[in-house]
DNA sequence: GAGGGTATCTGAACAATATTCAGATTATGG
DNA sequence: CCATAATCTGAATATTGTTCAGATACCCTC
C-alpha cells in the first residue's frame, strides 16, 4: 500500500516487457494524474490502464475494485497535501510568539492553497472516498502538523489555556470550511485572511462567553 | 427550472398517457431520492427514468445532459436544507439576546444535522455540481438564513461591531467545515458545540490580536 | 540450473451506462 | 379542425466496470 513499495526483484523502474515491476504506485499515480486534470467523476479504470500501458484487467490484481483504487488515491493525495503545508513553513523559523503565529498562518494559508491549486485532488481526499478508520484523526499528517503548530502557539502564550482542548476542532472545521466554500465560490479567496484573524482571537480568549 | 413549475394544460398530476405532465420536476424528485439512498456516484439516468416510468431518453427534452440534472438536484437539495434550518428556529422566538443566541446556534446545529440526516443530498449540494454562479453568494436562502441570524446576534449586543463585516464567512466556513469532517468522520460529532462556542466568542470580542 | 508453482498480465466477453436519432404520439395555437 | 411544435419511444453506438480462461514471466525448491 506504500507508495515507496519497492517491487518484486527490485524492478520498479522496467516499463518493458510482460510484467510491469511496480503496476500498483504506477496506477496510483496516473490515477491521481488524471483526476487532477479531470476530476474523480470523469475518471475511468480503463484510462488509467491505457496510460500505463496495461489491460484494463490488470489492475484487478493489485485493487479489488474501482473504488479500492480511488480510496488509495484518496489517502495519497491526503499525504501530498500535507507535503505541501510542510513546504510552507519552512521560511518562518523561530520560537518567538510571532514566528509561531506566522507559521500557523501559513498552515493554513498553505491548505486553503493547496484546494486552490489541486481542486480535483483535494475533493477527492474528502468525501466518499475518504478513507475513514485508516487515515482516523490523530494519525493524518495534516492532524499531527495542526497539532504542532497549536502546540507552539500554546507554547508562546498565543492560546489561552482553557481553549486548548478545542483549538484543534475549531481551527481545521474553519480552514476546511474555507478551503471548500472557496473552490465552490461559495466565498471570496479574500474571506481566508479574516477567517484566521477571528480564529486567532478565538484561540487568545478566555473561552466563556455570556449566560445561555 | 422551478420546483412549482406548472406543467402545460396544468396536467401535472397526470401519471398515464403518453405525456408524462410534469417530467421534469418528477426527474428531479426521483433524482434526489435515489442520490439520496445511494449517493451521486451510484445513481444513473435509466434508474431515474425507469423510477420515473419514463424511457431513458425522454430525460433528454428537459436537461441537456447528465451533469444538468445533477445540477438542478444539487441546488434543490441546498434549498432543501435552508427549510430544514428555517423549521429548526421556529422553537425559538423573541428579541432578546439569549432567544437570538439560541436561534444562531440552532442554525449552525441543523446545517450539521440536515448533513448527518442526508449526507448523499449535502454533499451533492456542493462540491462538482454546486450551481456557481446561480446559487452565489447572497442569493441562497441559507446565506440569507445566516445574515439574517447575524443582524439579530448584533442587534442583542452580542457581536462586535468591529467584526460584524467578517462575520458570515466566519460563521459559514467553521460551521461548513464541522459538516462536512463529522461526515467524514474526521472529526466527532460532538466537536460542534466546541465550535460554536468558539464562534460566539470570536464574534464578541474586538478583532485585534497582538503585533504581526 | 532446471522445473513446477505462483503471481502477473492479456484478450475476449458481458451487462450497464450516457447519449443520439429517426419516428410515433400528443398537445397547442391559429 | 388541422398543422406545427413539443414530448416520448425504441433502437443503436461507444464507453464503462468487471470477470475469466489462458498466456507469460518470476521465484523457490530440488
Amino acid at each position: 500500500m506504500s507508495l515507496t513499495k519497492v517491487a518484486p526483484r527490485s524492478r520498479a523502474k522496467a516499463k518493458e516487457g510482460y510484467h510491469h515491476g511496480d503496476l500498483e504506485t504506477a496506477l496510483l499515480v496516473h490515477a491521481k494524474k488524471l483526476i487532477s486534470q479531470n476530476g474523480v467523476e470523469n475518471l475511468s479504470l480503463r484510462q488509467v490502464a491505457a496510460k500505463v500501458g496495461v489491460s484494463p484487467s490488470a489492475a484487478y490484481h493489485h485493487f479489488p475494485d474501482k473504488d479500492a483504487l480511488l480510496r488509495a488515491a484518496a489517502k495519497s493525495a491526503f499525504e501530498d497535501m500535507a507535503e505541501f503545508q510542510v513546504a510552507s513553513q519552512q521560511n518562518f523559523k523561530g520560537t518567538s510568539a510571532l514566528a509561531a503565529r506566522k507559521r500557523f498562518r501559513a498552515l493554513g494559508i498553505s491548505y486553503v492553497g493547496f484546494a486552490q491549486t489541486n481542486p480535483h485532488l483535494f475533493r477527492l481526499s474528502f468525501g466518499p472516498y475518504c478513507g475513514g478508520d485508516e487515515m482516523a484523526r490523530g494519525e493524518s499528517r495534516p492532524w499531527q502538523l495542526l497539532v504542532a503548530s497549536l502546540d507552539q502557539l500554546m507554547a508562546a502564550g498565543e492560546i489561552h489555556p482553557k481553549i486548548r482542548p478545542h483549538a484543534e476542532v475549531l481551527v481545521w472545521s474553519a480552514i476546511h470550511g474555507a478551503a471548500t466554500l472557496i473552490l465552490d465560490e461559495l466565498l471570496p479567496e479574500a474571506a481566508l485572511e479574516s477567517i484566521l484573524d477571528a480564529i486567532e482571537i478565538s484561540l487568545k480568549s478566555s473561552g466563556k462567553v455570556g449566560n445561555k
